[in-house]
DNA sequence: TAGTGGTCTAGACCACTCA
DNA sequence: GAGTGGTCTAGACCACTAT
């Protein structure tokens, strides 16, 4: 006996729609008929729809029926790497070394993507993230203090404040902007680097709820690459 | 009459992890208690504990029961970017121009990932893609000319080879792989910029159950980003 | 307006895994 | 061994939308 199970049906439908038997855009059968196909109830074939329908391969509307997905949504997933994960995975010990702490006025790039107010001040942070005693990313960042003022009474040179904002603000939603720069002398002081060297960078903007966390901004050295998959 | 579905109590339970009601790590009510206090059944209970599992919040083994996740696993997701379309979303023609067609011999690394056997040849393209007429990225592809053979008879100079291999092998998997670069004397030439200029590349291998179709490298014109959400 | 997917229910059995 | 999640079923009603 075979076993029918949603996911079993997932795979014989998208082979159904691999193999070309239903082509790009055309209408595939109603749940009721595929149910009666593979004799099993209407809820299963709609979950394994369900499924097909959240990687993006078909498209579902009442009455229109599924179809085939004509340009199929190639998304990629990744996690968001922790830095001290990356580095200690790798083999190396992590440590950080928080450079430079101040409150003061963001410019205005900055205040805006925090909704901080004109003449407004941040939490200013520069930290370099280091895998055994080599430099392997800088971090430039600035924190809401309307929104998390307990920064300010942290001791940032104990845990870093990447560690300190995951954990006290786990929830959160925010982007990512990938992009690469050439390393100005900041930078490649930073990293010690030579200056002109191209850089991977991670943009990342952090807000829960309504309130607006923090941006980050962090620099990888160079010949860092990021995995992804299909 | 609250409305009681599965999204909703997904909402709530959502609720009570945000507010730290539910702590990290600890263990949150059974399916069945869940579903009595919310007055539902228990598969629409669990429906909402899926999504939540889903999106990484909380972990559910069975007899283990459902924890809330100790370091909510950040995933973003994004979509690859279609060329085309990337350029005529930004308001701008699109074009190619495909410089290199050759079958030879691909380099070791080429040669491995696409699974050809030593001294076996593959189809190499090179195509600059243009937004209106300055050129917008620059792709170099090798192509398994055994797992596509059609390649060598499709006339690539009226459809490009991105979009030529999405047409014909829509349904495959790959990894991706973001990073930076100096720009060479090639790249510099092909997105006539200057050489040294940092590029933002991505690295695709695309395959069809198992066999593997082609690798990709595209570099982008200096200042190029990639947008994405958590 | 009729057809199709979206979802809820109540009950059942199974599979895993912790103690 | 027992508790928890995983899943299937059969039936029902609803909501959307193409025709």
């Amino acid at each position: 006996m075979t076993v029918i199970s949603h996911q079993s049906i997932r795979q014989a439908l998208l082979g159904r729609i691999q193999s070309g038997e239903w082509a790009l855009g055309s209408r595939i059968p109603g749940e009721t008929d595929l149910a009666t196909e593979y004799g099993c109830a209407r809820t299963t074939v709609n979950r394994a729809l369900q499924a097909l329908a959240d990687e993006g391969l078909v498209v579902r509307k009442r009455k229109g029926g599924t179809r085939v997905c004509q340009t199929p949504v190639r998304q990629a997933k990744f996690e968001i790497p922790i830095l001290r994960e990356q580095v200690e995975t790798a083999g190396s010990n992590y440590s950080h070394r928080l450079v430079c702490n101040k409150l003061k006025r963001p410019p205005p790039p900055v205040r805006s993507r925090l909704h901080i107010p004109a003449g407004g001040k941040a939490a200013h942070m520069q930290t370099i993230h280091y895998a055994d005693s080599s430099p392997f990313a800088y971090e430039e960042r600035w924190v809401n203090t309307q929104a998390v003022p307990e920064i300010l009474t942290t001791p940032l040179g104990e845990i870093s404040v990447n560690e300190w904002l995951v954990k006290m603000v786990p929830f959160s939603s925010g982007d990512v902007v990938f992009s690469a720069v050439s390393a100005d002398e900041k930078i490649a002081d930073a990293l010690e680097i030579e200056v002109g060297a191209a850089i991977f960078v991670i943009d990342r903007t952090t807000w829960l709820d309504d309130a607006f966390i923090t941006t980050m901004t962090l620099y990888y050295k160079e010949g860092y690459k990021l995995y992804s998959q299909l």
